[in-house]
DNA sequence: TTGAAAGCGCTAACAC
DNA sequence: GTGTTAGCGCTTTCAA
C-alpha cells in the first residue's frame, strides 16, 4: 500500500503568465526573496533588492495580488455598497474613499444595491465572497439578515450618512430627525406659516419628513386645513419631480409660502417651475434643499440647503477601516458629524 | 538522497474560516460536488444539489472568489478607470457599467487617476495585479507606457468617451472634434457673430475647442481684434469657473453674443452670472453646455447643450467585454455613438 | 539575511 | 454523475 505510484505527467494549467518563480529564476535567487523585496524590502539586503527589482524591471512582472490575498488573507481591498450612484450625492464619499484608501495601498470595489433591495443579498455574497478588507455602506444596514451575514463574516463594517441607536460596527453619519427639526425650526424663524414638502420616498427621506411634519405642526405651520401638504416622488429624486411636486403642492394649497425638498436636485425643479409660474423666491416662496451639491450655491436664486459633509464621511470610513486593520484602537466608532443649514437667497 | 524525510508538522494557517470542504464534509460528498453544485448545478444530481444547498444553508458557507478566481483564472471582476468621480460625467457610464456587468456576474472596482495623470502608474499595477477580465477606461490612454501595460497584460479593453484611429482594443464613443465644429456651425445658424469659450483644461475638452475655433474662424465669428476670446479653468469645470469665465470674456469683448461651455457646470454658472449682470439669454448672449446633465432642462433658461449618452456608452462597454470573454465574435470593435444638440432655451 | 516546504481555498484535468 | 489529484501563484512557518 505503500509503494510509490508512478506520478501522471499532468499538463500545466498555467496560461504562460509570467510569475514570481519565473523572476526569482532571471534574478537567481528563491523566490520567498522576491516576495520580500516587493512586500517588506528592508528584510532584505540591498544588492538583492537590487537584483530583483532589475529583473522585475527586464521582465514587466506584475505581481498576481489575487494570489497574493489568498495566501496572506488580506485582499487590500474595500467594498462600497451604494443604492446607486446616479444622481447620487453619495459621489463625494466615494471620491474620498478611493482617495484615502488608494493612499493606503486599498482598492474600492463598487456595489449597487438598488433602492428597492432588490438585489441586496447576491450582492452581499458577491462581496463577502471577495473577501474585501472592509465594506462601508452608504446608509445603515436595515435587513436583519444582511447584519447577520456581515456580522459573520467578521469584515470591518463603517455604516454612513445616517445615525442608529444600534449600529452593526462602526458608523458616521448625522442625524435625519434633527434635520428634519431644523429645517422646520428654521423656516418658522424666517417668518413662515404654510409648509409644504416634496420628497423622494426612501427611508432616509421619510425620516427626515417625519420630523419636519411633528415639528411645523407644534409650531402651528400647517395649512388651512390643518393639514401638511406633503408630494411624494420616487427615489431619487429629480428636477422633473420637483416640478410636479410643486404644481401639484399649489394646486390644493395656494397660500404655501415654503417648501422643504428632500435634495437640491428636487428643489431645483421648484426653482424653475417657480420661474415659469411667476412665483417670486423667496418673497411668496421659500424653497429649501438637502445636499448643498456644488450647483447649489449657483441656482437663481441661489439655494438655500443642508449641507452635508460628504467628503469628510468618506475620510472618517476610510479611516475607521485603516485604523481596524492596523489593529489601532478607534476611541468612538459612532461618530456625528452633523450638518448645518446654508442659507443663501432662496429661503 | 532518496531516503524519506520525516514530514514536519506544520500547524493549519486556517482563520477558522468555513470552507467548501467543511459543506462537503457536512453533505458527505467530496469538495468537487460542492463545487459543481455552485458553479454548474446541472452537472449534478437534483438529490445531491439538494444535500450540498441544504449543508451551504447550514452553515451559512460564503464561497471565497478569491481562491475561486486563482484557481480557474477568472476573476469576474471589471475595473473602470476614470480621472476622477467627482462632479463627472461618467457617472452614468459607470451606473450602466455596474449594472450590466452584475446582471452577468461581474463586479466593478475602480480607479481613479486623477486628471493630473499624476498617479497613473501605480494604479495600473493595482489594477492589473488582481487580474480584472476587463479594463474600461473612461477616456483613451494616451501614455505609451500604459497602452504597452494593458496590452502586455492581454486584458480586454474598452476605452470610452472618445474616438481615435488607433485604439488600443476595443472603443466606444464619439468625436469631440466633430463636436466642436457642429457646435460653431450651430451658433452660426442661429445668428451668432461673435462667439467665445470657457473651457476646463483637460485634454479632451481641448480638442473640442480646437474644431470650434476653427470652424469659428471659417465662419468669420472672431470678435472685433480678430480673436475668439477664451478663458481657460482647471478641470473638472465648476459652476464658479464659469461664472468667473464671462465675468473675463465680457470685460474684454462686450460685445459677445455666444458662449461654449466645456459642461454643463460651467454653463450653469454663465447663466447665474448672466441673471446678475443683467444679460437676457438668449436675447443677447447664447450659452451652449455640454453632456445633457439631468439639470440641464431644468435651468432657467433651460440649457440648449451637447447631449452624450453615457449609459448607452456604458452598456455597450459591458457587452463589448463580456462578449469578448464568452469568445463571441464582435462585428466592430469601434463604435462611434455620436452625439446630438438638444436645442432648448438658452441658444 | 536567505531559503525550503507547506499551505491559502478553490477548480481543471483526468479517472471511474 | 462523482471522485481523485494536482495545481493556480503567492505567503507563512520553520530552519539554517
Amino acid at each position: 500500500m505503500n509503494a510509490p505510484v508512478a506520478p501522471p505527467k499532468r499538463t500545466r494549467r498555467t496560461k504562460g503568465g509570467l510569475t514570481l518563480v519565473d523572476v526569482a529564476r532571471v534574478a537567481g535567487v528563491a523566490p520567498i526573496t522576491v516576495s520580500r523585496v516587493l512586500n517588506s524590502p528592508e528584510k532584505v539586503s540591498p544588492d538583492l533588492v537590487q537584483k530583483v527589482r532589475a529583473a522585475i524591471e527586464r521582465t514587466g512582472y506584475v505581481p498576481n495580488l489575487l494570489a497574493g490575498s489568498l495566501a496572506s488573507t488580506k485582499s487590500r481591498m474595500v467594498a462600497a455598497i451604494l443604492p446607486t450612484i446616479a444622481g447620487s450625492v453619495f459621489i463625494d464619499t466615494v471620491q474620498a474613499l478611493t482617495e484615502n484608501l488608494a493612499a493606503a495601498g486599498y482598492q474600492l470595489i463598487l456595489g449597487q444595491s438598488g433602492y428597492e433591495n432588490s438585489r441586496e443579498d447576491e450582492l452581499l455574497e458577491a462581496i463577502i465572497g471577495r473577501r474585501p478588507d472592509g465594506i462601508v455602506l452608504a446608509g445603515i444596514m436595515r435587513s436583519e439578515q444582511g447584519r447577520r451575514r456581515l456580522q459573520a463574516s467578521a469584515i470591518p463594517l463603517v455604516e454612513t450618512w445616517d445615525l442608529t441607536p444600534t449600529p452593526a460596527d462602526m458608523l458616521v453619519g448625522f442625524s435625519h430627525e434633527d434635520i428634519g427639526q431644523a429645517v422646520a425650526e428654521f423656516l418658522y424663524q424666517r417668518g413662515r406659516r404654510r409648509v409644504g414638502v416634496i420628497s423622494a420616498s426612501d427611508e432616509r427621506a421619510q425620516r427626515r419628513n417625519r420630523a419636519f411634519l411633528q415639528a411645523a405642526v407644534r409650531l402651528d405651520m400647517q395649512g388651512a386645513d390643518g393639514k401638511i401638504p406633503f408630494h411624494t416622488i420616487s427615489a431619487p429624486g429629480t428636477a422633473a419631480g420637483g416640478r410636479a411636486g410643486l404644481r401639484a403642492l399649489l394646486a390644493d394649497h395656494p397660500d404655501l409660502d415654503a417648501v422643504f425638498c428632500s435634495s437640491d436636485m428636487v428643489a431645483l425643479g421648484v426653482l424653475t417651475e417657480a420661474h415659469k409660474l411667476g412665483i417670486d423666491i423667496p418673497g411668496r416662496l421659500a424653497v429649501v434643499g438637502l445636499g448643498d451639491q456644488p450647483f447649489a450655491a449657483e441656482t437663481y436664486p441661489a439655494l438655500t440647503t443642508v449641507h452635508l459633509d460628504g467628503r469628510k464621511m468618506g475620510q472618517i470610513a476610510a479611516q475607521f477601516i485603516i485604523d481596524r486593520i492596523a489593529g489601532t484602537p478607534i476611541p468612538e466608532v459612532v461618530r456625528n458629524i452633523g450638518f448645518t443649514i446654508v442659507e443663501r437667497e432662496s429661503a
